[in-house]
RNA sequence: GGAAAAUUAGCUCAGUUGGUUCAGAGCACCUCGUUUACACCGAGGGGGUCGGGGGUUCGAAUCCCUCAUUUUCCA
């Protein structure tokens, strides 16, 4: 059967990947072996792949690709999330453009378009995922809002709330006016923006002012502030304590402009002295701070002047149904025109951004659901202290712990009907029973005194919230095995806790952390025990992918011009474990570039006729790859170990097209035409399939293919390369690796004898040898033969005078030839070299007679300065006497 | 404003407890070569004061101090 002269990498994706799903490669049942197991981080069900996905589950697929290899069952759990604000805010979207406005929508109506969207849309992502070679257990897809994970977030809820965990309850939220939901801090974009500082002056209270309304008396104070809007909200000014500029004004009133309600001027520390004028106005209902300022000194009134929409309400009096930021432009003139703005300045400030929506979050005190997180944070911290959760690279251990030791209460209700809705039912006067049904609801009811009288199972009404999304992610690890439907299941106990997460930095705290938070309290263990943080997948000049930049490219795209395999390994390249990825194609070039470099390896090999009669020549070549090919797999395993990646990957592309195909089949490679000896033949076949098994959970495909070939002999139908062993250690000759190094050295010195003087590479060459540090060229004279075209070899005592000498280690070699060495060349070269070897020296020899060296520096690092002098002294001593002969 | 990390060749990155010629790899670049698996190739080559300065040490890319720059997190 011959073999195509060109990769193709479309056909044999396709083919093989439906291969291995219908064999059933992909699918784990509990077993007596190894679990070894991840989870995905769930996709949003409403995704497309960019390339963030393309690396995270590369590097998840080469790890159990590898596992299954080494004879762990090995077991990868695919699923999407539901993502709640991101697909209602796309299903709102959808209906808007068909001309249907959400508000007219009942919840039940809603829900069924938005299933129907999710039924249609939805998963396109995973999809996606097959065609980059993802070997997911697909039997086990599961999806965040189906019913047994919808069931466990709600037993959830209700196990902290009767634990005490949860608590309804007035807090500051991010309140996104756009999505009309409060988001949590991590879905908050924070940005620079251009905005003005605008001065208001703030008169003091006195009887002669009696318009009310802050006309100018004589004492005043001015306050700076980038939201003039929020005026008619203010509780107080404050002042430093220290700041001698107001002593004198601490404790008056001073009147708000505009409405003239009098507030108190007081002090805090909190006031920085240098920041705008001294003075600030603190207004509790729409700043975080000013927040906390509020609850300190209790302040009164505690007013919220903006509506759900971020619209002014009757209770800013005026201005009432304006939008925040056209309030904002008109209270300006307002205030100018009554004599109340000093300045405006431009100025810089971080603003808010809802991730979702992008719309500007508006700092709002409401009433939400919250979990207490105190409790949570500790077995957290500790695990990860402890090493019972590793997290690669480590270097993020110190941010997780700060974020620990400061952990805030989680906001857990969302404004929104796609999620799983809060189990709280409330009954006509207000007070509320948790319970997971109406019906359980009404019976817990009926235990309460003040129960009112005929009440109706209908009279209790549920929460109107969703839960974050997240609180249902954090149970991911324990519900994709029915942790909590079933928690003695097989699966559950076989899989869980699971081996590896691999995951993005920035989802370290609202993700990776939750999820162990709720090991340790559902399942009394840790979800994972090993935390790959990937980085961000920027373009090459370092900025974040994204639609506006229009930088992205087309992941499917990719893997069509480069082939799957191409792709996988352009993404691994340069990806160590923790920083950011300067994607460029040029390393998927460089990926494809190497599935044909081993597709013509294999084309060669593949080509050899055997003739049994011949003996092999070649012995010597066959231990040296053996020998290579398990150091180079020692060094991979090291790496794997650690898990470097694309170091190992790095390893792996060295040994295949440096060792392999440079110089091993260079080695033994017959003269065109020539039949090869049997020996050989085979000792290369059974190499290139220990290098298709290495080379597999990086590259599937191209792997699959070519171990199918009839080169490697007939193949039951469940013998692929996907399950097939991997390499393991073996032995390592030391001794044949060092003079293969010298050899190689060797060859390479006769190639710039050729190329310094124009001598063809047809043109075979003598070859006289001296000998002096031991090494056995004889047994490498084939080899030397072959890959550097020599004639006849000789060794030799004396330097050859008149032949083109050199040196590789201690030993000298000598070429001569048909025209007339250039000795002032030759002299040159020497002496250039004579030159660095007398300077080495005397930097050794400076070591050596350093007396406070020898006695500080460990015995086998003075071993070692004193064998590099008798080197450098016997090298200088041939150099030396080469030059008297010329 | 607070905290963390980083800075090594044109680019992307290695460099373990300070100690072999330790200044490395891949890509890119330059020269040569259309040799019979592969031009998606082969053979050779150039290129870095290890961000600057100071210190500790017999010895520093590696440890300490300081400055600069960058990134991220928190406010």
């Amino acid at each position: 059967m011959s073999i195509a002269t060109k990769y193709n990498p479309q056909e044999t994706e396709d083919k093989w990947y439906s291969y291995w799903l219908e064999k059933r490669f992909f699918h784990s049942e509990p077993d007596e072996r190894e679990p070894y197991t991840i989870v995905i981080p769930p996709p949003n069900v409403t995704g497309v792949l960019h390339m963030g996905h393309m690396l995270n589950n590369t590097i998840q697929d080469v790890l159990i690709r590898k596992a299954r290899m080494q004879g762990k069952n090995a077991c990868w759990v695919p699923g999407t999330d539901h993502a709640s604000i991101a697909t209602e805010a796309k299903v709102v979207a959808m209906l808007k453009e068909q001309g249907i406005n959400k508000k007219d929508l009942s919840r039940e109506e809603f829900l069924k378009y938005a299933w129907e969207w999710k039924e249609k849309y939805g998963g396109i992502i995973l999809e996606q995922l097959k065609k980059l070679g993802a070997s997911c257990d697909w039997d086990r897809t599961r999806f965040t809002m189906e019913e047994d994970l919808s069931d466990a977030v709600i037993d959830s809820f209700i196990h902290l709330y009767k634990k005490g965990l949860i608590y309804r309850g007035y807090r500051m939220v991010n309140w996104d006016p756009q999505g009309k939901t409060s988001i949590s801090d991590e879905e908050v974009i924070r940005k620079e923006i251009n905005s003005k500082l605008y001065y208001i002056k703030y008169f003091v209270a006195t009887d002669e002012d009696i318009s009310g309304v802050g006309h100018p008396t004589a004492e005043y104070v001015t306050i700076a502030t980038t939201r003039p809007e929020t005026i008619m909200a203010d509780a107080a000014i404050f002042v430093n304590p220290n700041d001698e500029r107001f002593k004198h004004l601490v404790g008056k009133k001073v009147r708000i402009p505009l409405i003239g309600r009098e507030i108190e001027v007081m002090t805090d520390e909190y006031v920085d002295m240098e920041f705008g004028t001294g003075c600030l106005k603190v207004t509790p209902a729409h700043d975080t701070n000013d927040y906390e300022l509020g609850l300190k000194y209790n302040l009164t009134p505690f007013l919220d002047i903006l509506d759900d929409d971020a619209k002014l309400n009757e209770k800013a009096e005026i201005l009432v149904g304006e939008d925040r930021f056209v309030a904002r432009k008109k209270i300006a003139k307002m205030l100018e025109e009554a004599g109340n703005l000093e300045k405006v300045e431009d100025y810089k400030s971080q603003v808010g951004f809802s991730e979702r929506t992008d719309a500007v979050i508006e700092p709002k005190v409401s009433l939400q659901w919250f979990v207490k997180m105190k409790e949570f944070a500790q077995p957290a911290l500790d695990d990860v202290v402890n090493g019972e959760v590793n997290l690669i690279p480590n270097k993020f251990e110190n941010t997780y712990r700060h974020w620990m030791e400061n952990v805030r209460d989680w906001n857990i209700s969302r404004q929104l009907w796609w999620g799983q809705r809060i189990p709280a039912w409330y009954l006509p006067d207000g007070t509320y029973i948790i319970a997971k049904t109406q019906e359980e609801a009404f019976a817990e009811a009926q235990t309460l005194d003040t129960k009112p009288l005929d009440l109706k199972p209908s009279d209790l009404k549920q929460d109107e919230d969703v839960m974050d999304t997240w609180f249902s992610s954090w149970l991911w690890p324990i519900s994709v095995f029915d942790g909590f439907k079933d928690p003695n299941n097989k699966d559950f106990n076989y899989y869980y806790p699971t081996n590896d997460l691999v995951t993005a930095p920035e989802i370290l705290f609202f993700w990776v952390a939750r999820m162990i938070m709720a090991g340790r309290e559902f399942t009394g263990k840790k979800p994972f025990t090993n935390v790959y943080l990937t980085g961000i997948v920027r373009d090459k000049l370092g900025r974040k992918m994204s639609k506006s930049l229009g930088n992205s490219p087309d992941p499917i795209g990719l893997i069509d011009k480069y082939g799957a395999d191409g792709v996988r390994v352009g993404m691994l390249m340069s990806s160590p474990a923790g920083n950011d990825l300067m994607f460029d194609e040029a390393y998927c070039e460089q990926g494809r570039n190497f599935a044909s470099k081993i597709w013509n390896a294999f084309r060669l090999v593949k080509g050899w006729e055997v003739d049994a009669s011949l003996v092999n020549p070649n012995e010597q070549a066959v231990a040296w790859f053996e020998s290579r090919f398990n150091e180079a797999l020692i060094e991979i395993e090291h790496n794997f170990k650690q898990y470097r990646l694309s170091e190992a990957l790095m390893a792996t592309y060295k040994l295949v097209w440096d060792d392999f195909c440079a110089w091993y089949l260079e080695m033994v490679k017959p003269a065109y035409q020539h039949p090869i000896d049997a020996e050989t033949k085979i000792a290369t076949v059974n190499f290139f399939e220990q290098i298709l098994k290495l080379l597999h959970p990086f590259m599937p495909f191209i792997t699959e293919e070519l171990y199918h070939d009839e080169l490697f002999g007939k193949r039951t139908e469940m013998d692929c390369c996907i399950v097939a062993d991997y390499p393991v250690v073996g032995e390592v000759n030391e001794n044949l690796l060092k003079e293969a190094e010298l050899v190689k050295g060797l060859v390479s010195e006769i190639r710039n004898v050729r190329n310094t003087r124009q001598i063809s590479p047809k043109e075979a060459l003598a070859l006289n040898i001296i000998a002096n540090s031991g090494a056995n060229y004889k047994a490498w004279l084939n080899v030397v033969t072959k890959l550097a075209n020599v004639s006849e070899t000789h060794f030799v005592t004396d330097k050859v005078v008149g032949a083109a000498a050199f040196m590789v280690g201690k030993d000298e070699f000598f070429i001569p030839l048909a025209e007339n060495v250039d000795a002032a060349a030759e002299k040159e070269r020497l002496t250039k070299e004579l030159v660095y070897l007398e300077g080495f020296l005397k930097s050794v020899n400076a070591k050596l007679s350093n007396e406070r060296f020898v006695q500080n520096a460990k015995p086998e690092i003075i071993d070692n300065e004193r064998n590099k002098q008798a080197d450098a002294e016997s090298k200088i001593t041939i150099i030396k006497d080469s030059l008297a002969a010329l």
